[in-house]
RNA sequence: GUGGACGUAGUUCAGUUGGUAGAGCCCUGGAUUGUGAUUCCAGUUGUCGUGGGUUCGAGUCCCAUCGUCCACCCCA
């Protein structure tokens, strides 16, 4: 058993018994995606440490405690991408693309943090994200959260998922409020649990977020980030709120919302569920149109959001399982060694007229039974058989495994129409 | 990084105050020699996570280690 070669801690096989679900994630996005005009962007897994470090922010926990950090051959320090926006942004600096040019573009692939896994949290997980630039009002933001909206009513989601929603105000204000926040901590250091000591150095704005008593006690004293909020990104809230009810997407505005990378300002959101324990959060994003100057960019306005695939595969498999894709329409068997021969020049005839056909072929001989068996157990609507018999009239017999229904012999052109209803679920 | 629970056949689990292992599912074969899913019969499956220790003897007790799960923290 120890000698056997496990995976790595936290970096886990999508076996196939969940496959289906992440593709029908995938295939969905990428349909909302075009949609809704978002191209696919791909970008390496491995950066230089350095981005990371200048966009995620220097004193944060993912780049302090949790990327996966190596020295190349040469010298150079790198790292496997802890989310994907900062990649992103350096693409697309890099090529040009926002140069006087709006995008829109999605990303996915997997992403690497070292923190102790547990349900909904790996080590490598994957995500997908989309990314505006150039867009600077509140429409683009709405778009965004829109097409979200869109895409759990397309999962059936709808009802495990509610949105937060917030506004950090813009990179001035809220560097003045942290700044005041700060300040005040400072006045109170002996009143400061350990956890907020330690955000206090990191992320002062979660403090607001402790559930310490005592701490909850001190919050209300501290200063009100109300008195902060510059009127432009007020106004740009209210616009966004107000599109939002419009076509009818519910939200809840939650002062304490704060994402945990530096980059955000203005609009933040975060798409949530109570059906995950711990890690509630299932998509999330907001604006960051400070992060391409931070990069070297001439100024542009940026907003974003990622979603966890893990998380959603697991509300996925919480629900009533509907029909199973994949599962093939036909499974052909076949006994002897001609009709074996035979087999597979007619599979190969019906996969050339039928490319939608799911048809699968036995292979590995065995006797009749054991081979109606596999067919009823692949789940096929269909067995397709191929004999003696069938050999000596140039046919194919057709047994119905599902239901009802009689086992038939047709002729090759009856059959394929046969299986052409079934391709498009007549059957 | 901190805390708790747990690691027994492919899988889900049982294994009573310590006496060298079982069940369901799955899988394989069979029930008049070309027919599945139901029923019946038979069969395979394990260095009991790993390494030490206590003991005449450990799956069962102790220590260590690795791993899984859950929570804290953090985040998607």
């Amino acid at each position: 058993m120890s000698q056997k070669i496990q995976a790595i801690r936290g970096m886990n096989d999508i076996l196939p018994e969940q496959s289906h679900h992440w593709q029908r994630i995938e295939e969905a996005v990428a349909t909302l995606a075009a949609a809704y005009g978002y191209c696919e962007i791909r970008t390496p897994i491995v950066e230089k440490t350095e981005l990371f470090k200048r966009s995620i922010g220097e004193v944060t926990d993912i780049v302090e405690k949790e990327m996966y950090t190596f020295n190349d051959r040469n010298g150079d320090s790198l790292t496997l991408r802890p989310e994907g926006t900062a990649g992103c942004v350096r693409a697309v600096l890099e090529a040009g693309l926002v140069h006087n040019q709006s995008q829109r573009l999605w990303y996915r692939g997997p992403m690497f943090r070292h923190e102790r896994p547990q349900q909904g949290r790996y080590r490598q997980f994957y995500q997908i994200g989309m990314e505006a630039f150039n867009f600077a009002g509140p429409d683009i933001d709405a778009e965004l959260i829109m097409l979200t909206a869109r895409l759990w009513q397309q999962l059936g989601l709808t009802d495990q998922v509610t949105l937060q929603l917030n506004s950090l105000g813009s990179s001035a204000a809220r560097a003045a409020y942290r700044e005041a926040l700060v300040a005040f901590y400072n006045q109170h250091q002996s009143h400061l649990d350990a956890d907020s000591q330690r955000r206090l150095g990191s992320n002062p704005l979660r403090i607001l977020d402790s559930k310490n008593p005592d701490m909850v006690a001190l919050n209300r004293l501290a200063p009100a980030f109300s008195d902060y909020l510059d009127v432009a990104s007020r106004d740009h809230f209210q616009q966004l709120c107000e599109m939002l009810e419009r076509v009818g997407i519910a939200y809840e505005v939650n002062p304490l919302l704060v994402r945990g990378l530096d980059y955000y300002s203005k609009t933040v959101f975060e798409w949530v569920t109570n059906a995950l324990g711990a890690q509630g959060t299932v998509c999330a994003g907001g604006r960051y149109d400070g992060l391409l100057t931070q990069l070297g960019g001439r100024e542009t306005p940026a907003v974003g959001f990622a979603m966890g695939i893990e998380r959603l595969v697991l509300l996925l498999s919480q629900q009533p399982e509907v029909v199973a894709a994949n599962t093939p329409h036909a499974y052909l068997v076949v006994m002897g060694d001609a009709a074996q021969q035979q087999g597979v020049v007619l599979a190969e005839q019906l996969r050339q007229q039928l490319p939608q056909l799911r048809l699968v072929t036995h292979c590995g001989g065995g006797s009749l039974k054991s081979q109606f068996k596999q067919a009823d157990r692949s789940g096929a609507a269909v067995a397709l058989i191929l004999a003696a018999e069938e050999l000596a009239s140039g046919q194919v017999s057709l047994k119905p495994l599902r239901g009802t229904g009689e086992q038939v012999m047709l002729t090759e052109a009856v059959l394929l129409a046969k299986l052409q209803n079934l391709c498009e679920g007549e059957y």
